[in-house]
RNA sequence: GCCAAGGUGGCAGAGUCCGGCCGAACGCGGCGGCCUGCAGAGCCGCUUAUCGCCGGUUCAAAUCCGGCCCUUGGCUCCA
């Protein structure tokens, strides 16, 4: 059926075509003024499964996430540590551990990571064109983008252009206009609202924004038309794909289309993908809340498998509920295909394990399972509906091999262990087969089983079962089988 | 106030586009059994749903139509 994704600019999920190859993706990334949370890894981390199925459906992927490096909020941080003398230093700091993060949930790297900074001539050179066609205009060293005058406005949704209630700047001539270049550097007032440490100075901090000159004079280049510069800049005037969060739809990525099309009368993004939040209790998780777990510190309580299970147990376009019994959940989800990838992959190395046995029921509800699973991938990438595919093959393979006799089937293990490894690892990012390295970890580990077997068999049992705190200690969890003792490392950390 | 999304079992959460297979999925929890020195894991069985409220259409509605109530998101920095 090939994939289908929603649209916002229509609302419906639609056939996804890419213009050529290969297929074009921009992600509106981070304002790195702080420690990412998990509401942005919940976006990192269905952007990077979107690429992996878009690839292993025989795509290529051309995949941009840029970075806003100039920011109000990271200017009122200015100043909080030695090294931090201005807003690009500030801003270099958060990308560094902001790109960590996104390996400590496991999403492989984007083709370019823009900077705004990087990318001014590109934006003045935008906003030019807006002026020069009609869209733009300016005013005491400021330019705004003229809303009434783009006929295409409102196409992700509809603002109803009257709001009185949006701030309005004394020369904007519309409500709903907004900066392309704004004169000067930050007010003290512009960051006061984002300074985190009471005992900032707040001079020091506004001398280290950065202004840069234009054809308007010194200033600083408007939100939103960064992503349009970074966007075009590197994908072309359309692509395929935009992903961004729910809550930029607008006006952020409205405004994005307007100026980008206003400036080259073409289509911009030709589909529109937003993430949906992540809440707590009852609201949504953000920085400005404070009600979120940072990336770092969530993977180091949870580990990488649970944490991403997690994001990917709700599909990208419905909200998802953060509590500490659905992490529990997501890691109970990760700790059975973990459990089921290493038993079916040590049943297959066994000579238990027979070429000649057929388990129809195995082979079949494997088969199934991959087929549901690239079903759900194929339907507006629903990664849940393929956790559940999983699922099933999880119970299959127990069902088969621990409530089964020997021999057992080589063929319809190795399809199994195939399908959790191209659905789960592959595509899903879940490291399944991770604790299969402790069988690794050191010969030691096979002496001290050894003898906690032999204390075992002479009754010994509170020595054994010291011996199994111990190693509990140290994150290797042992069980005791029909076939001996089997050793893995605690998924949790 | 305006725009949008959602209200399904103890929890969480599919299904709602294209009405009947939904007597409502998967998971978690709970109960019982098997296995087991114990623990864990696993297997088998069981458990619990007036599908927000009211009305309508239909042979048939969680699913379609209308009204109402409630929650959340956006309208301001925000993934």
């Amino acid at each position: 059926m090939g994939l289908h994704l929603r649209n916002t600019l229509s609302g419906e999920v639609e056939a996804f075509e890419p213009r050529q190859r290969p297929v074009s993706m921009y992600f509106c990334g981070l304002t790195v003024s702080d420690r990412a949370h998990l509401g942005h890894a919940r976006s990192w981390v269905h952007v990077d499964v979107l690429r992996r199925w878009l690839e292993h459906r025989g795509h290529e992927v051309h995949h941009v996430e840029n970075f806003t490096d100039i920011n109000e909020k990271i200017v009122a941080r200015v100043g909080e540590r030695a090294a931090w003398t201005d807003e690009l230093a500030v801003a270099t700091h958060y990308i560094e551990r902001t790109l960590a993060d996104m390996r400590r949930v496991n999403c492989r790297r984007a083709h370019a990571y823009p900077r705004v900074s990087e990318h001014i001539d590109a934006i003045i050179e935008l906003i030019e064109r807006l002026i020069a066609a009609g869209y733009a205009y300016e005013e005491d060293g400021s330019v705004y983008f003229d809303v009434p005058a783009f006929e295409g406005y409102g196409q992700l949704i509809d603002p109803t252009l009257e709001a009185e209630e949006i701030s309005t700047h004394p020369d904007k001539r519309h409500p709903a206009d907004f900066a392309l270049w704004k004169a000067g550097t930050v007010d003290r007032k512009d960051i006061e609202d984002y300074v985190k440490r009471s005992d900032l100075d707040l001079e020091a901090a506004c001398a280290g924004a950065k202004t840069w000159s234009s054809p308007w004079g010194d200033g600083r280049p408007g939100w939103h038309i960064e992503c349009s510069a970074m966007s075009m800049n590197h994908l072309g005037e359309t692509f395929d794909i935009h992903v961004a969060g729910r809550d930029i739809a607008f006006p952020h990525n409205e405004n994005e289309i307007a100026q980008s099309e206003a400036a080259t009368g073409q289509p911009f993004a030709r589909y529109w993908i937003h993430i949906e939040m992540l809440e707590t209790e009852t609201e949504k998780m953000s920085s400005s809340l404070g009600n979120y777990f940072t990336v770092e510190d969530a993977v180091a309580s949870w580990g990488q498998d649970t944490i991403r299970t997690f994001l990917l147990s709700a599909s990208h376009d419905t909200r998802q509920a953060f509590s500490e019994s659905a992490l529990e959940e997501a890691a109970a989800r990760a700790d059975r295909l973990d459990r089921a990838h290493a038993l079916a992959t040590e049943t297959v190395d066994s000579p238990e394990a027979s070429s000649t046995t057929i388990d129809t029921t195995l082979r079949d509800t494997v088969e199934q399972a991959r087929q549901d699973a690239y079903t759900a991938l194929d339907d507006n990438l629903d990664t849940r509906g393929a956790l559940v595919a999983l699922e099933s093959v999880v119970s299959a393979i127990n069902s088969h091999v621990e409530a089964g006799d020997a021999p057992y089937d080589y063929g319809g293990l190795l399809s199994s262990i195939e399908v959790l490894e191209t659905i789960g690892r592959a595509i899903l990012g879940i490291n399944l087969g991770a604790s299969d390295q402790v069988s690794e970890l050191t010969d030691i580990l096979d002496d001290i089983l050894r003898i906690r077997e032999a204390l075992r068999a002479a009754g010994e049992y509170e020595w054994a079962d010291e011996l199994r705190n111990v190693l509990h200690d140290h994150n290797i969890e042992i069980e005791d089988t029909d076939d001996g003792p089997r050793a893995r490392l605690s998924s949790t950390d």
